[in-house]
DNA sequence: ATCCCTTGGTTCAGTGATTGAACTCCGACG
DNA sequence: CGTCGGAGTTCAATCACTGAACCAAGGGAT
């Protein structure tokens, strides 16, 4: 029989959702988005294998989550408004992980970069109280973060200094395209 | 090689999460489990197949998001508060769905019992501003519920009605073991 | 023009997940 | 004791996923 991507004949909009997000590896991969990777291989760092990860980036593509600039080898991956949406989700995933899974405290701190407040567990700046909008919020390594492995990833150092999200992570920021 | 229901070598909390929802329908019968759902025949009513969903249901009891009280045939389930605090990730999920993908407008309206205000994209009260605990929510039909089908299962038309989240949907309510 | 390197992508055998239908187990009731 | 209903198990078939090997293409150096 088959099996298809999508929930059938489920009323339910989180079904919808997990349409487009629900295969494995995807919400890594918006994370990895979020945090400004752009080509192939710094969505490549967390390990995914690389037919998995082709088949993931041309979905979202094509799900309007990211959009393509330029192709093989050149091309780089920047997240959509639609996708920019689906923060919310990935922040209560990571959040959710923080609290029940990190014995050693939170692996990153979200920041709100106006005026330094952290992020509570709804994303909302615990010290304005506002929602922050994902272009204001810094990443930044927190206590549950392991030590650095020999050979990082050019990605997982950047990641180890605070850092704004949606900005590219390696090379100079180029003009934004909002 | 192993293909286990971990991402190993992740550094990052959001893969743990995934590692406890991440499987398939495993998120669906947590959003029943909100509802209120608590038997093995309400879980079913999604069209999950009973053997993912006897393993799913298992899989969440040993990982602390529900509690089972009785055996089979007559064992129910409830959210833990483990499980409960998962609520800002399935409403953004939800709220997602319903932004993108519900073309007759949402499928289901989440809201504040004590004010009668819609909860906004984060899951705050629309009209007070606040964080609503779970058991404050009602969830009720949307403009883009479907009609009812020939044979409805009980909980499709209990749903068709507000209901207070976390309030048994079918039978009376029992004591609160909160 | 050719060669090499890097990046991105494809293929494949093997393994595990998922599925729907059929069947089993068990408790409650008459 | 027999029946019914609820929960759970089994199974053949199919698909998802994996890691390694290989291929394609562009750019730079010679």
């Amino acid at each position: 029989m088959p099996l298809p991507r999508d929930y059938t004949a489920q009323q339910c909009s989180l079904a919808r959702t997990l349409e487009v997000v629900g295969e494995r590896w995807t919400l890594l991969i918006l994370r990895d988005a979020f945090y400004g990777a752009r080509r192939f291989g710094e969505f490549a760092r967390t390990g995914i294998p690389r037919a998995v990860l082709t088949d993931r980036l041309n979905h979202m593509v094509d799900a309007g989550l990211l959009e393509r600039v330029g192709s093989a080898p050149r091309g780089h991956y920047g997240l959509t408004a639609k996708g920019i949406s689906l923060w919310p989700t990935v922040y209560t995933l990571m959040a959710w992980g923080d609290e029940h899974y990190a014995p050693g405290g939170p692996r990153r701190i979200f920041v709100h970069a106006g005026d330094g407040g952290s992020l509570g567990p709804t994303g909302a700046c615990e010290l304005c109280g506002a929602v922050v909008p994902v272009g204001d919020i810094l990443v930044t390594p927190g206590p549950g973060l392991e030590p650095p492995a020999p050979d990082e990833h050019p990605v997982n150092v950047a990641l180890r200094s605070p850092h704004r999200l949606l900005e590219p992570l390696l090379g100079e920021p180029v003009a934004a395209e909002g």
